[in-house]
DNA sequence: CATGAATGAGTCTTCATTCAT
DNA sequence: AATGAATGAAGACTCATTCAT
């Protein structure tokens, strides 16, 4: 972390024991920030949980830094794929109750890592910008998905797009928060159901032909 | 080996010079925690900014983390000091503004100490009940002036008062870090309109008399 | 901040070098606390004189007491290994020159440790405890041998076996002592034979048949 | 300890405040270094004990072992003093008696300074000859003894008075120790009487007119 | 490639002593 | 004289990284 090195640079893989030793350690890598947080993510624990020997981590990854970008970008990955709404739901506030369970799901299981590196991220630009990347992704689908409304006349004209999605996404990203670090005891079907009222009417969204807002 | 502190157990300067001294400290510790994060907080750091020798550190504060509680502690009373809502405001949707407003900015000085910390508070539990404090106080009031509202027939009836309040506030608490943190160029009135109409759409707010409060 | 322990905890040495190392770090630690006492007894005094890096001690001792006690009790066992008087001696004042010459001859060695040591030994739990062990050691081999020679009906029916034992073993303990660190120049052997001729003397010792058997 | 000296050195007080000042620290110290052992020891703790300012150490005492040298002396000549044994009492045994009843209890007093100071002793050549003092004093004394048993023909003549006296003076010493540090539940009377019959017999001391060695 | 020992700068904390008031 | 704040060298321990085998 700001030594100079004179290290070999570790090279992918090439056979299929290094290749089997490497993914091992970045699962190790996941589970020892999940359970034993930042504090505890080191190298000796990272292989001991791996099961190799010390020096084995550096034959893989520059640094300690090194194999958290790569534990983030997986976990960053599998949340956004994980919180895919399919595009064969149509309608409306169906794709927003969809959209924040996904969200708290997908964060369940990879918010622990990403939540834990945050702190990291002001230190590592690599790290804020994979960081970054992730909250794009959702203010961008969330933009996207005000936008649309809007112009189909279902969405109040007058919210910017992207400030009420960075605003609305905000909201669902600090309920996970809530949800899974405060262990705040929450019923989790409940928070989707009001988030999702709460996002819709917040953007004035209305029934196509019905009178009400909000389905009861 | 178990040696009882012998050292001197920190006490409350007694004199003016012991004072400035013991100010300075705080003060550098909130400039260096601020300027380098959590990282470059050592007592090496605040008494070289303080202007005083190391062992003075341990003149005022018991270890590190002694220092740090009192930061956090004066930066959670600010914050919370400069949220307040004055009591002479009736108008609900002014309220929410007042109150938008004033967490923006509250949040602009202290939050940034707040933020820093959040990654210790996954290990030290005087830290974790502060902000878990801040949090219950901002949770608390939204919920209160949400209860009210319902009971005043101005807002849906069918929303959890808490619920609520945890949702919209971390819609808040979110857009503040991303102002603050993020440096996303957002124009922060504009914000601070938008984070009222939204929280007022989402809970319902009708204006007493009139049919729709929100403008158009 | 109650960060949970993080480094390797020490584990036995694995290689041929690792054993070497941790044997350096054994005897340089011994030999430091010989030549400059507890307070120069540092880890950075042991690593120098073993001729390795400071990091490196605590790969082989959790800490600078669990160098201490590993010492301690190495001079504990050999000190009573070496102060063993073997069983085909019969004549009970050949076996009382014995153990006192042994007792000397051990001293002479592995005393010098456990003295240095027992100033620690008012402050930490096992070094208390071996220290005590060792006394132990002594005190009872000293009164199992008073009862057997009041048994035999060669010593002084009316002594205190333990209490016995306690004051003469403190004499011996006590001369091993002046010889050893107040440097009084004694001629040992000569203080063998008083201290011999002492103990019998005080406990009566007599020759089963002859009527004196103190040489006069 | 070993550093340049630029401070005034102190001079004796010359007022009647600055003479209470200065005995209450020597008092203050003394306690202190009973209660809490040399480790807690320090300035603060004898200034606060005294209740007199950290400061005010340093007008009084040169440094730390100073004051520890003052402490010393006036436990030793306590104890000496305690020590001493009435010339009105001329029975042989009856003196010897005395003089272990006294040396355990002017032991109990002082003693505990005197040990918890012998680590000191390993630095400091004032302090390891202060103990020395102490010493020769009880040996000198018990070689006297000896030396005048021996010509009265009262005791072994074939012993060297001094070697005589360093063994059984150490068994003596060695008895209080275990009596006040280690806390063996002993009971000091029977103590007394068990050494003073010890010491009797092995110098042989025999009862002017009669047969028995040593009175029931 | 794997192993595990070695490295040493860095961290927090202590405390005898000095100094300004 | 008294006060109590200031000093800073030194101590124990950590841990990311390197290296010999």
């Amino acid at each position: 972390m700001g030594r100079a090195r004179t290290n070999p640079a570790p090279t992918a893989p090439t056979t299929a024991r290094g290749r089997r030793t490497h993914d091992a350690l970045i699962v190790a890598g996941r589970q020892v920030i999940e359970e034993h947080g930042w504090a505890g993510f080191t190298p000796e624990a990272v292989t001991q949980t791996a099961g190799v020997s010390y020096g084995t981590f550096y034959t893989y990854f520059e640094s300690k830094d090194d194999l958290l970008r790569r534990i983030v970008q997986a976990a960053a990955d599998e949340m956004i794929t994980e919180s895919l709404v399919p595009d064969t739901l149509d309608d409306p506030y169906a794709r927003i109750v969809e959209a924040n369970r996904r969200y708290l799901a997908a964060t369940g299981k990879a918010a622990k890592v990403l939540r834990m590196v945050e702190h990291g991220a002001y230190l590592d630009d690599n790290l804020r910008g994979l960081l970054l990347e992730i909250r794009e992704f959702y203010v961008g689908r969330g933009a996207d998905g005000i936008r649309r409304l809007q112009e189909a006349g279902l969405a109040d004209p007058d919210l910017d797009p992207r400030l009420t999605a960075i605003a609305l996404g905000g909201m669902v990203e600090q309920v996970a928060v809530v949800i899974n670090e405060l262990r705040e005891p929450l019923d989790t079907e409940k928070m989707v159901d009001h988030l999702s009222r709460l996002w819709a009417s917040a953007i004035g969204l209305r029934a196509p032909g019905a009178g009400r807002r909000i389905p009861a």
